[in-house]
RNA sequence: GGGCCGUUAGCUCAACUGGCAGAGCAGGGGACUCUUAAUCCCAAGGUUGAAGGUUCGAGUCCUUCACGGCCCA
């Protein structure tokens, strides 16, 4: 921080740092307009650009630093200072192109604006560690450009599907966190304690049960686009805290919903990356409509893992050397062989159809078959996205799925939907024919980013805590 | 929960079969007026994740623990 006595001190004391730096322009602008000028040539507009010194190349009696903000990187050509590599400044200037022609600011003023007190990680290799790259975000962010660049495709990500669904006439809404009943997928919940009311509440696995009441309430096409949060260990594709879109449209069925997922998907790549081809896990894939169909029944029959027969179905994937002593009920055996057979090989965007009845509590059977109804998963790089179902919308008939849900328990599945007499009530007062979905947005973002695990593209996911 | 791998300076990494813990960057001092991973010179920087053990001697071998990663469940 003891410059030599020839340099001159930044003019601002460390313990009275400016407050403000008004008149900022974006860095990415200012270097465009740098660039359209000659090789040594000067713009006579004064400009002000703020951020962070990531490079300083210091040559005795002229300095070249250069400034990193949210939008992009410029050098600056300055009269020496003192001033340390990650230090956050504001610096007034000129656009100009060096020598070299290198786009710039000739800096007349430099503010120092934060001073940084801890050395800054190796500024190019980046942080590679990846516990401190998860546990000290802002590490990552500031030195590894890939890990800004994917958060803000993120972001990105999640503006347009909010904007596809607002001009489709969805509203947004919300709906409970804590609740005192879970319901709407196969999970575990997170138990929490709830003291003014003295018993145990839990925080939501889905926002399915609460958004369909408002279907029957006459919002016709609502969404909510929020965190769930399910009990369970952690993968590339799992975080017990998650980011879940789920969306329920009246007078729609499952057909029309595939329709919708396949324009959003297709169309949110476009927004957001400039193409609907991106590469995920090593696979090429184009998320360009239309998807791949392919019945669930007919996927299972082409690994001879079809069978109705609990018993039959466990010899044949015991036979493949499948260790199914975990899977205490058919469904379960069933999920599994999906798990380990069918998904690892939907690479290119596919929707899986129409699902044995004992795994779907909440959709309507098929017209032809009883015990097949009309629901859909849809899978990318052999990766689940989401889950979607033409709605029961009749109170006997989800009652009655409830208690087939309630024997799956007993069976031993600790997954087994609990159900939920409130959300049959509601039914009851006669909620219109609906197609609802959901999709998970960690993995989406993993597939545009190219990212491998769902860790990388959640800012903060979950660690154990240090020691 | 099980198996395998990893943890060395603020960061990125070395250290052969057990034999003086080292480099680059950052930080400190100095030189340098067009550099861009700037360059050059000097000095400094360590409880090798933690605890225990084997050994004349442990970053290295053994045990336990913590955290992370990959695979399996």
């Amino acid at each position: 921080m003891s410059g030599s006595a020839a340099r001159p001190r930044l003019h601002s004391p460390p313990m009275a740092l400016p407050k403000r730096f008004p008149g900022r322009r974006e860095i990415a602008a200012v270097r465009a307009e740098a660039d359209r000028l000659a090789p040594g040539e000067e713009s006579d507009r004064a400009t002000r650009i703020a951020g962070r010194v990531m490079a300083r190349r210091d040559l005795g009696k002229l300095m070249f630093l250069d400034l990193v903000d949210r939008s992009g990187r410029i050098q600056l050509i300055l009269e020496p200072v003192d001033v340390d590599l990650g230090d956050v400044v504001g610096a007034d200037g000129v656009p100009a192109k060096s020598r070299r022609g290198e786009p710039s600011l000739r800096v007349r003023d430099l503010e120092l604006l934060a001073k940084i007190r801890r050395p800054l990680p190796d500024t190019f290799h980046g942080v590679q560690d990846t516990e401190t790259r998860y546990r000290q975000r802002h590490l990552d962010l500031l030195v590894n450009e890939e890990t800004r660049r994917d958060t803000l495709l993120r972001s990105r990500i999640v503006t347009s599907i909010r904007r596809y669904l607002d001009e489709e006439g969805f509203v947004e809404v919300e709906t409970p966190v804590l609740q005192p009943r879970y319901g709407g997928a196969f999970a575990r919940p997170f138990v929490t304690r709830y003291e003014a009311l003295d018993r145990d509440y839990y925080l939501r696995i889905a926002t399915e049960l609460y958004l369909k009441r408002l279907v029957v309430g006459g919002l016709e096409k609502v969404y909510e686009l929020g965190k769930d949060f399910r009990n369970e260990g952690v993968s590339y594709k799992h975080n017990p805290e998650f980011t879940m879109l789920e969306w329920y449209e009246a007078y729609a069925d499952y057909t029309d919903t595939m329709a919708r997922i396949e324009e959003l998907l297709e169309r949110v790549a476009t927004e957001t990356t400039g193409t609907t081809r991106t590469t995920f896990r090593g696979h090429r894939v184009d998320l360009a409509r239309p998807w791949r169909r392919l019945r669930l029944v007919d996927a299972l029959e082409e690994h001879g893992l079809w069978d109705r027969d609990e018993a039959e179905l466990r010899r044949r994937l015991e036979e493949r050397g499948v260790e199914t002593t975990a899977d205490s009920t058919w469904s379960q055996l069933v999920d599994h062989a999906l798990t380990a057979y069918v998904e690892p090989r939907l690479i290119e965007p596919t929707i899986l159809h129409d699902y044995p009845i004992e795994l779907s509590p909440f959709a309507r059977s098929t017209d032809d078959d009883p015990t097949i109804v009309e629901r859909f998963e849809y899978f990318v790089g052999g990766m689940e996205l989401g889950n979607a179902f033409t709605e029961i919308n009749d109170p006997d008939e989800q009652a009655e799925r409830f208690a087939m849900q309630t024997e799956e328990g007993a069976g031993g599945n600790v997954e087994a939907e609990p159900g939920d007499p409130d959300y049959v009530e509601a039914l009851a007062y006669g909620m219109p024919p609906t197609g609802g979905l959901g999709l998970g947005i960690d993995r989406l973002a993993m597939v545009l980013t190219g990212r491998e695990t769902i860790r990388d593209v959640i800012l903060f996911p979950t660690l154990r805590p240090r020691a």
